[in-house]
DNA sequence: ATGCCAAATAATATCGATATTCTATGACCT
DNA sequence: AGGTCATAGAATATCGATATTATTTGGCAT
């Protein structure tokens, strides 16, 4: 027959992308455990498909650093640490500084509508739907540096801030930032780019990154004193 | 039957491995021109393997961005262009500065043998045996970075040099740096290094890179004027 | 009892075949 | 003649089965 199924776009067409964007997702909000073994077959089971669009998302799910191959024994969930996480902060505020700079000095005016928009949408959005909420903070997050010409820059920016989302689910409910304003800091942060002052905006962004990094951070060694 | 072949030990395990360690070089040698379809059909054929390890490789590369994943169209070499140059050479320059910083600021003993032992190695080796020389090129720089303490980053400026020696070799046998002597750069940042002296050490880098930069560039921009 | 080796078990890695999807060719209509 | 649509061909994406490899279990010797 030569219908065109065009089904319901909203569905991924290809089964490695479903599968890469759930365990993506079940990584990152800590269904799948820090160090978990990725069983193909179990797997197979909780998402109906083959053994070989499952290898393949954990695959590039590698190269997110979110999964660990083992020589010949399967795959693994990426550990966790204390360094790892300081190490993912560092880092981000190196490459975000970076791309925010080169974003601002090419900023255009579609550029200032996608930063104001994605400001409103998570301003919008109740901090009760996590995983809503976190998508839409991300976006504006990245949003602001979507001006930067540099992909593969953007790529790490990328990568670094799935990493460190991570953490802040394991933190879990824990975190209610009872003495910080987020509010107030994204669009503080987002006034200052409105205006091309990169440097308030970098010290605003950083220290945003920084201030949520030594909360983390105590929260872990509570954690691990307990 | 219940014989265990335990063949050669020395050849890579895994297909997948071999697959990845073949197509990659492959394509960094320019065997596999940028922006060339990849055929899994092909590659079966030449590698002599199934089609799922070919897969798994190019997957593998895709996130090393030396591959990319068309929908449903298969996969082709990375394109390449000036800006793209641009881009790693920049991207390079800051990510190698970080981690030689960090790198030496936690550098000790075994990190010192390490980085004569490859600086004599590299200097060694005949110019003429371009891919081993380049192979022993990647250590010395890559051991440069190794006493610092941030896997990530450490991967980043592995990716980020595998993308710049691929622009090397294309712009091929046209170099031969006639104007420079590249050992004693080596070697120059080789004792700011051991010396600990980060400013020096960065600023020798930095400009050894600029300078083979702004070489393939000049190269680049004559060929694409004849 | 403890440590080591071998068989059984489970899981992975890989292959060959099939169904789906894209691409190219050529007929048909305007 | 030019463009559009259907069909044929090619390539990918996926599945199910098999062979390989790791892990565990249980027996045996010390």
């Amino acid at each position: 027959m030569a219908i065109k199924m065009h089904i319901d776009p909203a569905q991924e067409p290809s089964a490695t992308q479903r599968a890469y964007l759930a365990i993506r997702r079940m990584i990152l909000i800590g269904e799948l455990a820090p160090g978990e073994k990725l069983k193909i077959e179990k797997l197979r089971t909780i998402l109906e498909m083959g053994g070989s669009p499952i290898r393949e998302a954990l695959t590039l799910l590698v190269s997110d650093l979110l999964v660990e191959r083992l020589d010949q024994r399967g795959f693994r969930t990426a550990e966790i640490s204390p360094s790892n996480f300081a190490e993912i902060l560092n880092l981000r505020c190196h490459l975000e500084e970076m791309a925010l700079r080169e974003s601002l000095s090419a900023a255009d005016h579609a550029w200032e509508d996608r930063l104001v928009i994605s400001h409103h949408r998570m301003m919008r959005e109740p901090r009760a739907n996590v995983e809503r909420f976190e998508e839409l903070h991300k976006a504006f997050h990245m949003n602001l540096l979507s001006a930067c010409h540099s992909p593969v820059l953007l790529k790490f920016c990328n990568q670094l801030y799935d990493l460190n989302i991570r953490y802040r689910y394991l933190a879990g409910r824990a975190l209610n930032y009872s003495s910080r304003d987020i509010g107030k800091e994204h669009t503080d942060i987002m006034n200052a780019a409105v205006d091309r002052d990169a440097d308030t905006a970098c010290r605003l962004l950083l220290d945003h990154y920084r201030n949520t990094g030594a909360f983390l951070e105590k929260h872990f060694t509570t954690e691990a004193a307990e």
